[in-house]
DNA sequence: ATGGGTGCAAATGCTTTGCAAGTAC
DNA sequence: GTACTTGCAAAGCATTTGCACCCAT
């Protein structure tokens, strides 16, 4: 069992929560993305893979691995579905966003997360999280773009 | 007349849009918070004021304000207002959150901005703009809390 | 056995939109 | 005169919730 699905078995275990058929089948599916994705591209694998969850269960179940801390939940607008990503493999809170293409691209930056507490520290706060944003567009990989017209 | 609704109407004017009374008294009033506000706060403002606009044009004329780069919207969540910032005072995209009150706190941050200038361009890409909060906690300012109970 | 979980459909809440009448340019 | 705007109410959309039945512990 990956590591992660134990996680969550702690964490729900601690607040008197049950590890359900479900909540493994949405966790192991969500451990599969390699990206950040939406809900309902995560119904759709759900569907595909024969798991039957509802809608309202997968929002309920995000919501309890956010709060363990596996997945990461990003907001790009009201009413825009909001995007999660499951962080393993190191992978933080930062986001590049193409603005042209709209693919959400993760990094991590130990460098941020100093300017973090650093910031923090000078206004009187302890860092609880962040989330972090780069909206850029895609550099041409050399010359000019192709002849317009 | 403020160089913010100088800019507005050039930006309007350039695109053929016209610049109304009620676009006029949005940003005027919008310029008046000296912090992050909702639509609902904005809407009881311009009520108090005896300005007569209704929600849909304070969202329309919202829309145009950010797209003109004088306010900056932050998203808190689908099916969560969104919170809108006039660009004034040398202000950026950088809030702390306190995860307590919800209290919104701008900030700047010159490391910032070469940190997502350096990021981006190890990835090949041109920084557009970004979103920045770090969710804090306040700090005690010295010793425990009041006695609990 | 029991307290939490699930699916369904309805509800919620922020934001957008269609439309007819008004207005900046 | 011609678009663009406005206010209103209705629609839209992602997400949450009430409820009756189900199941992990």
């Amino acid at each position: 069992m990956s590591s992660a699905c134990d996680d969550f078995r702690k964490f729900l275990h601690a607040r008197r929560l049950k590890y359900t058929g479900e909540r493994e089948a949405i966790l192991q599916t969500v451990e599969q993305f390699q990206r950040p994705f939406e809900v309902e591209e995560l119904l759709l694998e759900l569907r595909r893979l024969n798991l039957r969850v509802s809608r309202a269960t997968v929002y309920r179940t995000l919501r309890h691995l956010v709060g363990a801390g596996l997945v990461n939940q990003l907001f790009f607008g009201a009413g825009k579905q909001s995007y999660y990503d499951f962080l393993g493999g190191g992978r933080g809170h930062n986001y590049v966003v193409d603005v042209e293409t709209g693919m959400i691209l993760p990094f991590t930056s130990p460098e941020l997360t100093a300017l973090c507490e650093r910031i923090a520290k000078r206004l009187g706060y302890h860092v609880v999280g962040h989330r972090f944003q780069i909206l850029g567009r895609r550099k041409e990989p050399s010359g000019p773009a192709p002849t317009e017209k």
